[in-house]
DNA sequence: TATTATAATGACTTTATAGTCATAAGTCAA
DNA sequence: TTGACTTATGACTATAAAGTCATTATAATA
């Protein structure tokens, strides 16, 4: 605790908040780590006291991408009671998380791909992310075909990963076209509208 | 004409076999020019007399990998009568490409992400592609739409690109899941399960 | 203030690989 | 067979960028 006053702490942020800065604008494959140390204000060999290599900085900036959002999107689907009010919130908080942090999924999404960029065991840590946020999505599915609701037929976690899919083929539809502005009308219009399209697909 | 007999012709199809190959067997990051020359039995410096450059070798594996898969599909597509039809059709073909070029479409879609190594001008070609496509797919929504099948709230294009997305989903998750075996049986289920998804999330 | 410990520096080393080019081998018309 | 032209070679150069480490600066302690 009293740690994260230390200057250590502060610099290892620091480095951090460059990192994913020099990433949204420049994309990954233009990422160096000269260009780090000179953004960050520190000298090359400080990063290395903070960080294991190249990888370890853009693991922690992926993670730090997309670390609230999984957790601030459970806590709303789970305050809801049906299967389809989970879908319709999951989506709507999705794209509002995308939203609010506009420039580092636009990299992630568009400049892609970040993932070849990293070794093997982080892209699997990026993977098992990506899957356990389609389990998630799967258990409400099953919760729905118990009900009787949706399609019985349906393999849940391959469905999660469809939802996944839509969700972020959007956001890349509204990146390029330049939607830049993700007001909160334009995020209830476009996640009813992609709830309209799987919902009806996926219901009995 | 003659001219595809010459040894040239050969040797540039020879060496982007090879180039095919290689990227299927290690994937983009691993692929070297050194690598390339070995594989294909040639020195270095004689792959630049038949390609500009390395993107040159890599767009140009790109562009075969994708060539007939479009305008085979689309001869298809066009034979149908409805927007169901032609939907249907659309998804089964492009999933039976994806299954005849698994090793080709493996590595582009799960080894990601070959556009990362293409200059500006090959990655827009290659969005133009897809673009292309998903134009392709928003026609046959606007026909559904104008006979009153489809919801008209849609945007066709965008709705395109969905389509793209869920396809290109299924096939990942038949990759990682190692069904390895695209037998037109299991083609036929997923592109069914693919379609019963889009068609009842798209219908009025 | 002197001494030790910790943090920071950046010039340097290393490595990987794209692309070059002087030289050699092969082909073919006269 | 020869000489001109075409094709192929691979050792070499150039370059970019990751990672190191001897040195220096700063902070903590006695």
């Amino acid at each position: 605790m009293a740690e994260e006053e230390t200057g250590k702490i502060n610099k290892f942020d620091c480095i951090l908040a460059s990192a994913r800065k020099l990433i949204e604008q420049e994309g990954f494959s233009n990422f160096t780590m000269d260009k780090l140390a000179n953004n960050a204000g520190v000298a090359k060999g400080t990063i290395y006291l903070y960080f294991k290599d190249k990888n370890d900085v853009l693991e922690n900036v992926l993670k730090s991408g997309f670390q609230t959002m999984f957790s601030r999107m459970a806590d709303k689907v789970e305050k809801k009671e049906t299967p389809e009010e989970k879908i319709k919130t999951l989506i709507y908080e999705n794209l509002l998380y995308i939203g609010e942090n506009k420039y580092f999924f636009k990299t992630v999404f568009l400049d892609e791909m970040h993932v070849v960029f990293l070794k093997k065991t982080s892209q699997e840590s990026y993977n098992l992310r990506r899957k356990k946020y389609a389990v998630f999505i799967s258990e409400i599915i099953i919760k729905g075909i118990d009900e009787g609701i949706f399609k019985n037929v349906l393999d849940p976690l391959k469905t999660g990963f469809y939802l996944i899919s839509l969700i972020k083929t959007n956001a890349i539809y509204n990146f390029r076209n330049n939607h830049a502005e993700f007001n909160e009308d334009l995020i209830k219009l476009e996640s009813a509208e992609i709830f309209d399209i799987f919902i009806d697909g996926i219901k009995n």
